[in-house]
DNA sequence: TACAATGTTTTAAG
DNA sequence: CCTTAAAACATTGT
């Protein structure tokens, strides 16, 4: 489920817990995952701590407590993964991996697939998993030469793969890059370094358009987004493209189910 | 049954 | 050291 809007919803819903202290937590020890983190060093730092904050970068996520010092809660949701609240007297089931207690509230993250991770860190400055984040794209620092140059390093793979990398479209997932072509027109098999710069340019465009109509929908309410969009046809059998009305395609590129519409990218 | 699912990481090869 | 493609991960739903 997660890409960069629907993380940003989930990172929203634990606001609930800021300000309070959590009582207890429960997790699952051998879950995959606490594959990056001791579950232990959760267990001995999260109780007694204050959420205060949060953040999100792509599909990142960082909770940060505060108890004798610092600690920085860092969560990546994969595939399946959801953060929600439950009342009072709630218990973990078999897929809530974390689950933090709190006096009024139990925050919750459940992941059925196991693909998401945890990772903890204690200490005044942010851990390197926060530090080292390359430029967030709805961010100043995220420009059209930004882009070109990234294109240029990567330019045999097919621009659908490309837009996936987090390291140069951090929050893209396989539903925006879908969108993001079609909106810019651009057939996703085509090699990124093939591009014009007519087509960067509308890609850059795009790349923005998506990601700030998402974050206006989805990410405020889970609200789907705007009715003309490729999202609401990419998922059911026999979907249109919404400008040409023409059938749409779907081929595996880089290793992922694409839609696409023949009839408006080139 | 077999395959696909809104994602990374590891492995192996070039 | 860098880039690339494919397999692996764990579970559920069609």
């Amino acid at each position: 489920m997660p890409e960069l809007a629907e993380v940003e919803f989930f990172r929203k819903e634990w606001n609930a817990g800021l300000g309070e202290d959590v009582t207890r937590i429960a997790l699952h020890p051998r879950s995959r995952l606490f594959r990056r983190c001791d579950p232990h060093a959760l267990q001995r730092h999260l109780p007694g701590a204050r959420l205060e904050g949060s953040d999100a970068h792509g599909k990142k996520l960082l909770f940060y407590l505060q108890r004798e010092s610092k600690v920085w809660l860092g969560l990546h949701l994969g595939m399946t993964g959801k953060l929600w609240v439950a009342p009072v007297g709630y218990e973990a089931q078999k897929h809530d991996h974390l689950v933090l207690f709190q006096r009024d509230r139990v925050l919750v993250f459940s992941d059925s697939r196991q693909f998401g991770g945890v990772e903890l860190a204690v200490g005044e400055d942010a851990p390197a998993w926060w530090r080292e984040l390359p430029p967030a794209i709805l961010s100043p620092e995220f420009t059209e030469e930004h882009l070109t140059r990234f294109l240029q390093r990567h330019r045999r793979p097919a621009i659908k793969g490309v837009l996936l990398m987090q390291e140069g479209f951090p929050g893209l997932g396989n539903w925006m890059a879908d969108e993001i072509l079609w909106r810019a027109g651009i057939k996703p098999v085509r090699p990124a370094g093939s591009l014009s710069a007519g087509e960067r340019e509308a890609l850059f465009q795009a790349v923005r358009f998506v990601c700030r109509g998402a974050m206006k929908t989805v990410g405020k309410d889970f609200r789907d987004p705007p009715a003309n969009w490729l999202f609401h046809q990419r998922w059911k059998k026999g979907g249109c493209c919404p400008a040409t009305g023409r059938p749409l395609l779907y081929d595996r590129i880089a290793g992922r189910t694409t839609c696409w519409s023949p009839a408006r990218q080139h």
